[in-house]
DNA sequence: TTATCATGTGAATACGTATTCACGCGGTTG
DNA sequence: CAACCGCGTGAATACGTATTCACATGATAA
C-alpha cells in the first residue's frame, strides 16, 4: 500500500513522532537519528500525505485565484493567462500550489467565495475584481480569511483591505496627454461596461487628461472582448464627427478597434491614433506596434502573492494596505504619425 | 470557532455519524431526523471541512492540469487560456476544482509528477504533452494513478493509456492540400522544435499533403512563441527561393510570420499564403482572417475531463483508449487570393 | 409465544500527521 | 549528595470526517 510515517518509523527504529520532527526540520533531533530516518525516507520514496497534514496543520498549501469571466464568454484575453503564468513563477519553489476558480454571475461568485471560505479548501485568495462594490469581500474580511485584492478596493475599505493596484487615474491621464501631444485633436475613450472600477478609474483619468475641454460625448461604453469592441468602434468611426484618436480599455479590445478602422480604410496612426492598456504580447502583433500602458504585472503579482503568503503565515507586512504599482507608457507605432 | 458535525449533532440531538449520513445523502435516515439536521445545518451555515473529508475518503476533489511551458517564457499563447477556460466550464457544478501546475524543465516536471503522485494532492491529472517519449508517464501508469493525456501517446502505449487527441497527420495533410489547391506552388512548413510530437505529426501530414514532390527543404524548425517565429520567418522569406505559402505550427507563431511578411512588403495572401493550427481568437485579429485548423478544444476538454472523472470514480468507460477528435479547416482571408 | 430479521441509530474506530505531555538521562548548582 | 534543569525521545492525543460494528426497536414468521 502506501508508505506512511509509521512505516518509516518502524524501519528506522524510531517513533512516528520523530519521523514527523525530522520532516519538519525540528532542530532537536540528533544528527545520527536524523540521518537514519532520512535514509529510510529516500529509500522508500516516501512523500508526506498532504491530506493528513492539511487536517492536522490547518494548512492546505493551496492559493485560490478567483477571476471574473465575461458572461458567456471565455478568457482568451492574454491578461488572464499572463497573470496565471506569473503567479506560477512566484509560487515555483514555494510550498504552495494554485487553484483557479472562475465565476461569471454574481450569485455563483457568492457561492464560490462561501465555499472556499467555509470548506477551507485554500489557505488564501487572490481576487481579481472589477466591479465596484462587492459585499462578498466584506464577508471574507469579517471572517478573517486571508486574501489580497488585485484592483481598487474603493473608498472606505481602502484602509482595511490588502490590495495591489495601479493608479489607473494617473495612467489614463498620462496616456491621454500623450495622445494630445502627439497632435490628435479629438481624443476619444472606449471604456468597458459601466460600473467596472478599472473602467471608471480610467474614465476619470481620461477626463483629467482632457483638462478643460468638454469630452463627455467622446466616451463610449462597450462590453469586453475584441468582437464587441470591433462592432462598437465601427459605429463610432462611421460617424462624421468621429474622434481621430481612441484610448481603449485594454489591448484585446484595441485589436477590435484596429480591425474596425481597417475595415473603413482608416490608416493607423495617420487617420486614427490608438492606445490602450495592459501592454500584452498583442501589442507587438499590430504592424508598427500598439501604444499601451504596461501595468507591470510581474510586480503586481509579486506584491500580491508575497503579501498573501505573509498574511497566511502570520508574518508582519510593511507598507500601506493599498499598494500602487507604477505603470509605464510604452509608445509604439499606433500613436506616432510619420507626417507630424 | 469553526462549526463541525459534532456541533450540528449536538444541536439536532443526534450523533455525528447521523449528520455525516445526512450530508452524504444516505437513504436510511428518517425523514424527520434528516429535516431536523438539515435545518440546523442551514441555520449554522455549516460547510464540510474538505481537509478532513479528504483524509477520510481519500478524495481531494482536485484535478491537476500540468502544462509544459516554453523554457524561460510565458504562456501567452491563447491556447493555454482557452484550455483552462473550457476545463472550468466542464468542472462548474461538479464537485471538482482545478489545480494548475506548470513545468518548464524535464527535471522539474519529474519532480512535479512525483509530488502530485505521492502526496495525493490531486485525484487525477490532465497532461498536456508535447514531447514524444516521456518516462514519467510510465511511472504514473505503473502506480495506477488516474490521468488522461491530451496529445499523442506514441506507439506502443496507445493501447494502455487514456488519451484524447486530434489526428494531426490528417489535419496537416488536409490544410496542405488546401494550400496547393489555392494555387500556391511552393508550400513550406514552419514547424516547432524537433522532438515535439504534435510538430512531428504535422510534418508527417504535410509530407503526405505534398504527395510526391520533394519538400524536405521547405520544412523549417523554430522555437515556440511569435517572436521566434517572426525572426525565423524573416530569414526564410528573405531567401530568393522562398516559399509562396507557409503552413505554421500554431496561430501564435503564424502572427509572427505575418509580421515578418509585412516587414518585407509581402502581401498576404497574394505574395504569401499563411495557414496554421488552433483557430484561436488571434485568427480574427488578422485583417482578412487567418486560415486555421480548429482543434475543437471544447470537445477535447469534455472528452478528456469526462474520462478522467470516470477513471477517478471507477465508472466504466466506453470507447477506445485513444480518442480522436475531428478537426475542422477554417478557411479565411490569408489563403484566399482575390486575383486567382 | 418465541425466534428471526430488517431497520435506523449511536458508539467506536481509522485515516496520517503535528504536537503536547511525560519521562529518562546526563550534567549543573547549591 | 540532593535537587534541579535541559534535552532528546516515545507515548498519547486531536484534527473532522466516513464507515463499520453493535444494539435497540418493532415487525414478521413459525
Amino acid at each position: 500500500m502506501r508508505v506512511t510515517q509509521q512505516d518509516i518509523a518502524r524501519l528506522a527504529n524510531v517513533s512516528q513522532a520523530t519521523v514527523s520532527r525530522v520532516l519538519s526540520g525540528d532542530a532537536r533531533v540528533e544528527t545520527d537519528i536524523k540521518d537514519r530516518v532520512m535514509a529510510v525516507i529516500s529509500e522508500t520514496n516516501y512523500q508526506i500525505d498532504v491530506r493528513a497534514r492539511s487536517l492536522r496543520s490547518k494548512r492546505t498549501g493551496l492559493i485560490g485565484l478567483v477571476v471574473k469571466r465575461p458572461p458567456g464568454g471565455l478568457n482568451d484575453d492574454p491578461f488572464f493567462a499572463n497573470l496565471i503564468s506569473h503567479i506560477m513563477d512566484f509560487l515555483a519553489g514555494r510550498p504552495y500550489h494554485l487553484c483557479v476558480e472562475m465565476v461569471s454571475s454574481a450569485s455563483s461568485q457568492e457561492a464560490v467565495y462561501d465555499e472556499l471560505l467555509r470548506t477551507r479548501r485554500v489557505d488564501g485568495l487572490i481576487l481579481v475584481e472589477s466591479e465596484a462594490r462587492d459585499e462578498r469581500i466584506l464577508r471574507l474580511q469579517a471572517e478573517g480569511f486571508p486574501f489580497v485584492l488585485i484592483g481598487n478596493p474603493v473608498e472606505e475599505r481602502e484602509s482595511t483591505i490588502w490590495s495591489v493596484d495601479n493608479d489607473n487615474v494617473l495612467a489614463a491621464k498620462t496616456v491621454t496627454e500623450h495622445l494630445r501631444e502627439a497632435g490628435y485633436q479629438r481624443v476619444g475613450l472606449l471604456a468597458g461596461p459601466k460600473g467596472i472600477t478599472v473602467s471608471d478609474d480610467r474614465i476619470e483619468g481620461y477626463r483629467q487628461g482632457m483638462s478643460g475641454s468638454d469630452c463627455d460625448d467622446l466616451v463610449w461604453h462597450c462590453d469586453f472582448g475584441f468582437l464587441a469592441a470591433r462592432d462598437t468602434a465601427s459605429d463610432i468611426l462611421r460617424n462624421p464627427s468621429r474622434p481621430d484618436a481612441l484610448l481603449v480599455l485594454d489591448d484585446f479590445m484595441a485589436m477590435g478597434v484596429v480591425l474596425a478602422a481597417r475595415g473603413q480604410g482608416l490608416v493607423i496612426p495617420e487617420d486614427l491614433g490608438v492606445a490602450s492598456f495592459n501592454d500584452s504580447s498583442l501589442c507587438d502583433l499590430f504592424e508598427r506596434g500598439l501604444t499601451s500602458v504596461s501595468l507591470n504585472i510581474p510586480q503586481i503579482v509579486r506584491t500580491a502573492c508575497g503579501r498573501l503568503l505573509k498574511i497566511i503565515e502570520d508574518k508582519p507586512i510593511y507598507g500601506p494596505r493599498r499598494m500602487i504599482i507604477p505603470t509605464e507608457l510604452c509608445v509604439r507605432g499606433s500613436t506616432t504619425r510619420r507626417d507630424v
